[in-house]
RNA sequence: GGGUGUGUAGCUCAGGCGGUAGAGCAGCGGCCUUUUAAGCCGUUGGUCGAAGGUUCGAAUCCUUCCACACUCACCA
């Protein structure tokens, strides 16, 4: 800069509008601030791991400047790239009186590339001594500064409204985002390389349903044009997955961002990836023995064979639990409710003084009382088993010829349900008439009762081989990996409301 | 939807017995060739979430609204 007036603003759109003006006057010093491509031959953190065998060898590397610490003619700057940071040392006899002066307008969160010579400080830290600097992208914009010393971070960026709105200042600023979102990552890799590895066939169904299924929920109503008639954003693909079984394949799974209308809380995103997997000829004792193995090779390859979650200690190393479902209410609860009705399990409610809707059905009855007494008990990993059929209409009678219940586990950890299977009901006949005890229930209010899926009822009619079926919320299971609290904190970009200025 | 809390400069936060705002960092102008929360001197920057109300006077008190966080409910 030279002689000009001294600038009397700083509110960010003084900031903006200053940096846009340097964008300008580079392009007048000949400097191009948007070029095409530069050439990296070390990430940071390579130079860092080999500083022996590179001291004082030429290395090209480009990052965002972080800090920048100006000494008159010579100056420090760290650069933050995909691996990490380093610091470089650039001075104005080294790269030259017009560079320097460049570099000198230069902000923290523009983009350069350096060529130079590995050293370290006096200070001992591993430092590249620049001998060119490229300008790679100018910021306009600025960053959040964080300022870090013995690893306590100061002015840290925090407010976590802003970061879910602006992930990418997050992501910038707050290096353990990245390791989160690696390792998802890398357990969506090993969930793929699992079931590949058994001759899985990954499959694609679609997202826009015209019939939603397979879940209870309220869906995502969307209008297609050029059909003139509403879609439906998938609940679930469990019947589409099905169809396929049908049409001859024996192993599949889809990994599949599902959607539900309903609330968004710490567990619950309204758009949320799971993985379903079906394999013919089997039933839920096999589904459970490779969802076991299944997590615990998560567990094993992410390092966390046990771990600390929400305060509990998780060992996934010891076999998992297995209980059935009723068995787990006399032991919460003290009483068999094995034959219990309708008005028993309303006596029973008020007996617990707990608050109970009179216009609850069967299901709903034992839903909320298994998640009010028996679920927040169940802390290590430990498979419920054995529903009553009424809450389970995609899931075959027990084979023991108990009409009551069906054969269905779910997994449970620290006291959140992880996974959900069936022996798959493969009779059509019967699955045609709890389709429409499911419709029967919506018609009475329960919005979440399932839809009949004509479709897919006549598929059933064609014939599904026997089956054992399984979905696993693998956003939780990510949150529990990376001992995470909150689903947002997992999802890249989480739902919010849209900022209304 | 209920409860609790938060919302002040670009970021992190003070202030809050009512008298219309402060700090650090960032920014801007200088000095500075091994610094690293660099340092030193100087300096700009705010419709105090929004709208009403009480008051001579509101960031501060009241009401409503908005957003977010936590939590309960809902959601297997």
């Amino acid at each position: 800069m030279s002689d000009e007036h001294q600038e009397k603003h700083s509110t960010l759109q003084d900031i903006i509008a200053l940096r846009k003006e340097k964008v300008h006057q580079l392009r007048e010093m000949g400097v191009n601030p948007y070029p095409y491509s530069f050439e990296v031959t070390h990430k940071s953190q390579e130079i860092i791991d080999n500083y022996e065998s590179l001291e004082n060898q030429e290395v090209s590397v480009a990052g965002r400047m972080m800090s920048i610490r100006i000494m008159g003619k010579a100056s420090f700057v760290h650069i933050m790239d995909g691996k990490g940071k380093i610091q470089i040392y650039l001075s104005q006899q080294d790269i030259g009186e017009k560079a320097y002066a460049i570099f000198k307008m230069l902000d923290i969160g523009d983009f350069i590339g350096i060529k130079g010579r590995v050293m370290k400080t006096r200070t001992g830290e591993v430092t590249i001594k620049g001998e060119s600097m490229t300008l790679l992208c100018k910021n306009i914009r600025p960053i959040p500064i964080v300022k870090e010393k013995d690893g306590v971070l100061h002015d840290a960026f925090r407010d976590k409204e802003l970061r879910y709105r602006k992930r990418y200042l997050d992501l910038i600023v707050n290096p353990d985002v990245h390791e989160i979102f690696i390792k998802r990552a890398a357990i969506l890799r090993w969930t793929r390389e699992f079931f590949d590895a058994r001759e899985y066939l990954e499959v694609e169904t679609p997202i826009l349903q015209p019939v939603y299924g397979g879940a209870n929920a309220r869906p995502f109503v969307t209008f297609y044009n050029a059909l003139d008639t509403n879609f439906y954003l998938r609940i679930a693909d469990e019947l589409y997955l099905k169809r396929l079984l049908v049409g001859g394949f024996e192993k599949v799974y889809e990994i599949s961002k599902n959607f539900r209308n309903e609330g968004i809380d710490r567990l619950h995103n309204p758009e949320f990836t799971a993985i379903e997997f079906y394999e013919v000829y089997v039933d839920y004792e096999y589904m459970m023995d490779l969802v076991e193995e299944y997590i615990q090779t998560i567990a094993e390859k992410s390092g966390k064979m046990t771990l600390t979650y929400e305060g509990h200690m998780i060992d996934f190393s010891v076999p998992f639990q297995r209980k059935a479902m009723f068995d787990l209410f006399e032991e919460f609860l003290g009483t068999d409710i094995r034959e219990y009705e309708i008005p028993d399990l309303q006596a029973l409610y008020k007996k617990l003084g707990r608050k109970v809707d009179s216009a609850w059905n069967y299901g709903q009855l034992i839903n909320e009382l298994f998640k009010e007494c028996v679920e927040s008990h169940l802390i290590q990993p430990t498979f419920v088993i054995d529903y009553p059929k009424a809450i389970s209409p995609l899931a075959k009678i027990k084979r023991d010829g108990n009409e009551r219940l069906v054969e269905r586990f779910e997994l449970y950890i620290a006291g959140n349900e992880y996974a959900n299977a069936f022996t798959e009901l493969n009779d059509p006949l019967d699955q045609r008439e709890r389709l429409e005890n499911q419709a029967k229930l919506r018609e009475l209010g329960d919005l979440e009762a399932q839809v009949v899926d004509e479709d897919f009822l006549q598929a059933m009619e064609t014939g599904m081989p026997p089956t054992g079926g399984v979905g696993i919320g693998l956003d939780r299971l990510i949150m529990l990996m990376t001992e995470q609290s909150s689903i947002k904190d997992v999802i890249l970009f989480p739902a919010m409301r849209p900022e209304t200025p």
